[in-house]
DNA sequence: ATAAATAAGACCGAAATTATCTTATTTGAA
DNA sequence: TTCAAATAAGATAATTTCGGTCTTATTTAT
């Protein structure tokens, strides 16, 4: 019960791309070497991005990746279901047929408790949030074009 | 990011188990059948239960399985961190050489944050109140050793 | 046109999950 | 005291998911 590699890297990936500033187009090399992704794994995830309108990408030269809604827009929640799908911890809780009497049923009850803490918990920050404080991806002076990081 | 069949089957056996009270001996093929669990896998989830100290387990004939615990002692938490082991969520809770700035990292802080609260939650309900209430697993008149369910 | 950069999706190995099967071991009862 | 019932213990196996790579196509700056 923890987060894919995938998902992982998603979030690393938005928080490079929300540290640049909303529209500021990145290579796909900077973000996979800065944030330690491994290239071919980084475009299907940004594939998955794309197709949730997070990011917008640019084919050809010159290309790359750039945030597309403002990163106070986009929460820790949002990045992490485009990865893994709708948290729900239990079978349960997703499908009905699985339990026969789910919504009466004490265990369903506890779960589906469980899971809306833990939404609500990834819900209530954003990605501005998390790229102004200090987070695992490295932040370098140079990428300071909309924010600036001195302490 | 959900809960696995063994930890779903547990739970359901240790309820059943809490439904007929503490250290009433149950044979195996009654919780298979009964809470519909696929029988030499309950043998392998026993055996954990048992190694936890949960349940307490006697072979040979009239052999079977009794709640080791009084049903309020044990928490859902318990049961299903013996199947799954201790839940953290992501990588980087869990392994601080994952994440080279851990302690600092907004990212790691929200996840702790999530994964305390999932834990806290499951810790918060034991089996004496979800065997009391309706569940997933049938409760038949014969079971009913050391409670009412006559609602 | 050409070359750079990413898209799209097939492919693949490793690991985890979800069992099942086989061979002990225990123990109640004839 | 033997026999059969019931579970133990661990090997094996099918399936799915995960994590990542590879190939071919498409886009686009120059």
């Amino acid at each position: 019960m923890r987060l894919t590699r995938a998902g992982e890297y998603a979030v690393r990936c938005m928080i490079y791309l929300a540290n640049k500033g909303q529209g500021v187009l990145v290579s796909k090399q900077e973000i996979c070497e800065r944030a330690e992704i491994p290239p071919h794994f980084l475009a299907k995830i940004a594939q998955d991005l794309a197709k949730a309108l997070l990011i917008t990408i640019r084919q050809g030269p010159k290309g790359g990746y750039a945030l597309l809604p403002k990163p106070e827009d986009v929460s820790l929640l949002q990045v992490v279901e485009v990865m893994i799908g709708e948290i729900t911890l239990n079978d349960c809780v997703d499908r009905p047929q699985s339990c026969k009497v789910s919504r009466q049923c004490s265990v369903h009850k506890v779960w589906n408790k469980a899971r809306n803490q833990l939404r609500e918990t990834l819900a209530e920050v954003s990605l501005a949030e998390l790229s102004a404080k200090e987070s695992c991806i490295p932040v370098f002076p140079d990428n300071a074009s909309n924010r600036n990081n001195t302490e």
